[in-house]
DNA sequence: CCTAAATAGGACAATTTTAGTCCAATATGC
DNA sequence: GCATATTGGACTAAAATTGTCCTATTTAGG
């Protein structure tokens, strides 16, 4: 179903509301669980791997919590993906360590690579300020330049 | 990680061997199974979702097996993704029946959306014969165009 | 007919992944 | 000292995935 873990969507309900919170005050785990309905436990544990991830920064102690490192227009979904659930790659042959056995007789892999790359450079452009943004109007279009040279636009 | 099953990556190698044997000659599983290098049984498996899923054509009895559908050029890798794996759904939320509890409160919901079609939009140009090409040089660009019109783009 | 070659459909257990909670340790402010 | 918070990891239950196997059905050919 190529879908994100709960963890990951969590994750980004948690990034924005942090970025909402944004005056640069922390912001402790039980405020944010308040703000997004999601339990505690499972915020802290979101907020720590945002943590590892250096995605936010924390304060310990009383007083303390969480802020986001950097603004919300310069935290982009390839990064949020990234920290949340390891490197975009689709099949494990992708992976540079991972060796998949049938690599000799293989001819589709290196497309699907290219495949996540397409899918990488899409989440790349797209930031936590445009996830913040009420999803009404959200400008996105997406091309792709064939061999030929002709190019075909979706939108839809 | 954002990764795709086993049974569609095995799915895709099934279909460019298919796509290889393309002489419109039925492909029995055996076949495959030889040319692929996947395990017999596997490929029986991959080879009933992908007859169910109308990607591929069947002939039971002696002298039947499988045959492509259609020509490679008009399978792209958004299909084979349908039906390998159901629509892609980034998000619980992005599928239509499931009502997450969240909603009234989320606001990113509807960007997961946005995103996905991206992905889908890049699936859609791509073909089972560009999977079917040696991976050297994979003409692939891609685009995206921001509310205020400027176009990054992004290539590696 | 009879047999061998095939697909159709689904059951099945083993493994792996995910989800969510909880606890002990540490740090901070008052 | 004490209440507030994060840190790190352990842990279990649930869910998804994987790979194999079994039985029924269909077809070609002698
Ligand atoms: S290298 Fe593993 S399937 Fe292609
Ligand atoms: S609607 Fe479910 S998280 Fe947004």
């Amino acid at each position: 179903m190529l879908r994100i873990s709960k963890i990951t969507d969590y994750g980004t309900l948690v990034l924005v509301h942090l970025a909402r919170c944004d005056d640069g005050r922390l912001c402790p785990a039980s405020d944010v669980s308040a703000g997004t309905h999601i339990a505690l436990p499972t915020v802290q544990k979101v907020l720590k791997i945002l943590t590892r991830g250096g995605l936010v920064e924390s304060a310990r102690g009383a007083g303390g919590g969480y802020r986001l490192v950097r603004a919300p227009e310069q935290i982009s979904a390839a990064e949020i993906l990234d920290t949340l659930e390891g490197p975009v790659a689709l099949t494990e042959c992708s992976h540079t360590d991972s060796h998949c056995k049938l690599e000799p007789n293989c001819q589709v892999g290196g497309a699907w690579q290219k495949i996540s790359q397409a899918i990488r450079a899409a989440m790349n452009d797209i930031t936590l300020a445009d996830l913040r943004t009420p999803p009404n109007e959200f400008p996105l279009r997406y091309t792709i330049l064939h061999a030929s040279g002709h190019a075909t636009r979706q939108s839809k």
